[in-house]
RNA sequence: GCCUUUGUAGCUCAGAGGUAGAGCAUCCCCUUGGUAAGGGGAAGGUCACGGGUUCAAUUCCCGUCAAAGGCUCCA
């Protein structure tokens, strides 16, 4: 669920939306009778009950449902908060005055949720009620609160959708209904929040996707399994390029590993005991042996690692790989590019003494935010993943693990991060480091993730020769600053609304000829802006002669070896149509180019985000690309 | 996997128990244009797939597949 902070829960907002659940379920009463009430709190951008219903509730009830509550708001119940004197008493009020004589059968979640209040708590109720027409309205439930005065009050709200929910978010429980709402104090904040849900929706990864050029998915392909245009693949070439360059500079070393891999690796790695429901189907070859499809890097950089002795001065080795892997998530998991079923990681496995644990750790939490930060990503929540005391699904001494979170916590501290301890999220060998962000819709992803890990060397009885001549086992870390390119594409492009920053933009620089004689001119100008192209390069041997682009051997000077990625629009439309086109497509640049630019060895320019900059010569153009870029 | 919803042309969507339509995109013709859609024409669909009800199903019912929003999990 989304976080909400301390403000917003002593807001009266929230006091409203509560009380909005709390009408939508008299409501429901009314029109269902015999609805088992369940929960129904407010949450960060409304509400929700939980119900069990003797008949399925449709999507269709909900404007019924919707119109009851406008009724009965108008009723201006007072609401009254009620303190039981004790447990039995409480009891009594669930069994005798919540269940609205509807059955004692419907009080059955809420007997349970009495139980779960912790002893000596008090245990209060929250009751509604008013006449009409001779009948009386009422509605009374087991609460914390609070609530506002009167339901009134509750003007401004819509219900939103339907989905299941598991009793007490268990599986192994019954799957009840879920009815989402929202509220607002003002008609004004309820249309805002529509509108801007709209606005998001525009935003999403998988429409822009598509209309980009990004990717598609394919039914016939298979769900989860994404396929890159050329667009796409161009944005994880530029994203890899990136992080390829930073690896470099800080010492990680390139490796390359299959796909599939025997058995035998990942019984030795635990994954099959641990992954297995993740896994694709194995490839059973009867005569030889089982092959897995790789839903993980590490067992792979291990045996590199192990492949070889290491002395205590070839520590810290980090191996790199985009990784490839596949998990087989659940069906109703998938969601578009943040959840797919084949994804490639920014891997890698650091190996190391336990006296670089805490340098190591920081260089790849220092890598980590240096990403973020080229990537523009500003808005991100720090998770430290620690081990659940109550639970035994962890690996690895307690001594260790003690260890391990410490340099967590330390590193954190000594890079100033805002963080937050989370008992219980921390990997079954390790604790770890997370970076969350949200998408379009205000859904939070895990990206980045740093992870230490003291039982994979153990597994694998991994060493290195210590100064004292002796084995010693290393530490590993794992990490991706990214997560994986699916995801962080995904969720980059909600990010910007498809409109990439210069660097990153698949396309940087569209050239539009006004008629068709100018294209053989732009060819050349585009030529020369990829920086790939000799003096005597000459792009298609059926076009005609262009002029010369002036200055061009300065310019290839200027441009050096970085490539600009352009693209020449020879579509036989109007310059209007190009632009409106081009601008769709969110390129960055545009050239226009006719007979006046070609006299004059200028270009018309315009900049997606400031429209049309009139004509500069190229050099002046070119400049201000470089100036950009750098 | 579970709950709810959706599935009509490449895309966005109309439509009705009597075997289908628009706009954009595609192709052709005219237009060679200076900053957000020039004009005309053509082609394009087993109405997701498989059953059932019916004289007749794309429409109603059931199942399967896929997608969306949730729940549970996770990069």
């Amino acid at each position: 669920m989304n976080r909400m902070n301390a403000t917003y829960e002593n807001s009266r907002l929230y006091r409203l939306r509560h009380s909005a659940a709390h009408l939508m379920a008299q409501a429901l009463t009314e029109l269902f009778p015999g609805v088992k009430l369940a929960i129904g709190p407010p949450i960060e951008n409304g509400f929700y009950y939980d119900v069990e219903s003797p008949r399925p509730i449709k999507e269709e009830d909900l404007v019924a449902i919707e119109e009851r509550m406008r009724e009965l708001a108008k009723l201006q119940q007072p609401i009254v908060r009620k303190v039981a004197a004790d447990r039995d008493e409480a009891r009594c009020i669930i069994l005798e005055e919540c269940t609205l004589g509807q059955g004692e059968a419907t009080a059955e979640y809420k007997l349970q949720l009495l139980e779960a209040v912790p002893d000596g708590e008090e245990v209060s109720f929250y009751d509604q009620q008013a006449a009409s027409n001779g009948k009386v309205h009422r509605f009374i439930d087991l609460c914390r609160g609070p609530h506002i005065e009167n339901t009134g009050e509750i003007e401004h709200f819509k219900l939103m959708h339907l989905a299941g929910a598991y009793w007490r978010g268990d599986v192994k429980n019954k799957m009840l209904t879920r009815i989402y709402g929202t509220a607002f104090e003002s008609a004004e904040e309820l249309e805002t929040y529509l509108y801007n849900l709209e606005e998001a929706k525009k935003r999403d990864h998988r429409l822009l996707g598509r209309e980009l050029g990004l990717f598609i998915f394919s039914p016939t392909v298979g769900p989860g399994l994404p396929l890159w245009l050329p667009k796409g693949a161009i944005l994880r070439d530029v994203l890899t390029d990136f992080l390829r360059g930073e690896q470099l500079r800080r010492g990680y070393l390139p490796v390359v590993t299959p796909n599939i891999a025997s058995h035998r690796l990942y019984e030795k790695s635990g994954h099959i005991l641990t992954f297995r429901e993740k896994m694709f189907p194995f490839m059973v070859d009867e005569e030889k042996e089982t092959f897995i499809l790789k839903p993980m890097n590490c067992p792979f950089h291990i045996e590199i690692y192990a492949s070889q002795m290491r002395s205590y001065r070839d520590l810290p080795v980090r191996l790199a790989e985009f990784g490839t892997v596949y998990r087989y998530e659940q069906s109703g998991e998938l969601a578009g590019m943040l959840r797919v079923r084949g994804f490639t990681q920014d891997d890698a496995h650091l190996f190391v003494r336990k006296d670089q644990l805490l340098e190591e750790f920081k260089g790849v939490v220092s890598l980590t935010m240096r990403v973020l930060e080229k990537l523009g990503l500003k808005e991100y929540r720090v998770r430290v993943g620690t081990k659940d005391p109550q639970s035994d699904k962890y690996v690895g001494d307690d001594e260790n693990w003690q260890l391990a979170q410490e340099a967590i916590e330390l590193a954190c501290q000594e890079m100033q991060l805002a963080y937050e301890v989370s008992a219980g999220d921390a990997a079954f060998y390790g604790p770890k480091l997370d970076l969350i962000i949200k998408d379009a819709l205000g859904r939070e992803w895990q990206m980045g993730t740093v992870q230490v890990d003291y039982n994979l060397p153990e597994r694998f009885a991994l060493e290195y020769i210590g100064e004292d001549g002796k084995p010693h086992r290393p530490i590993m870390i794992h990490r991706a600053p990214f997560g994986s390119l699916e995801r962080m594409i995904g969720l980059l492009t909600e990010q910007y609304a498809g409109a990439f920053p210069l660097w990153l933009a698949p396309i940087q620089v569209a050239i539009l000829p006004i008629a068709d004689r100018h294209a053989p001119y732009a060819q050349k100008l585009a030529t020369i802006l990829q920086g790939f192209a000799s003096p005597d390069f000459k792009p298609d041997p059926e076009l005609p002669e262009a002029p010369e682009v002036p200055g061009g051997a300065e310019l290839r000077a200027q441009i050096g070896t970085e490539p600009v990625r352009v693209f020449v629009d020879q579509s036989r439309e109007t310059l209007g149509k190009k632009i409106r086109e081009n601008q769709k497509q969110k390129i960055p640049y545009m050239l226009v180019l006719g007979d006046r630019d070609i006299e004059a060895g200028t270009v018309g320019v315009r900049s997606r985000e400031e429209g049309d900059l009139g004509a500069m010569p190229i050099s002046e153009f070119v400049a201000r690309l470089l100036r950009e870029l750098r």
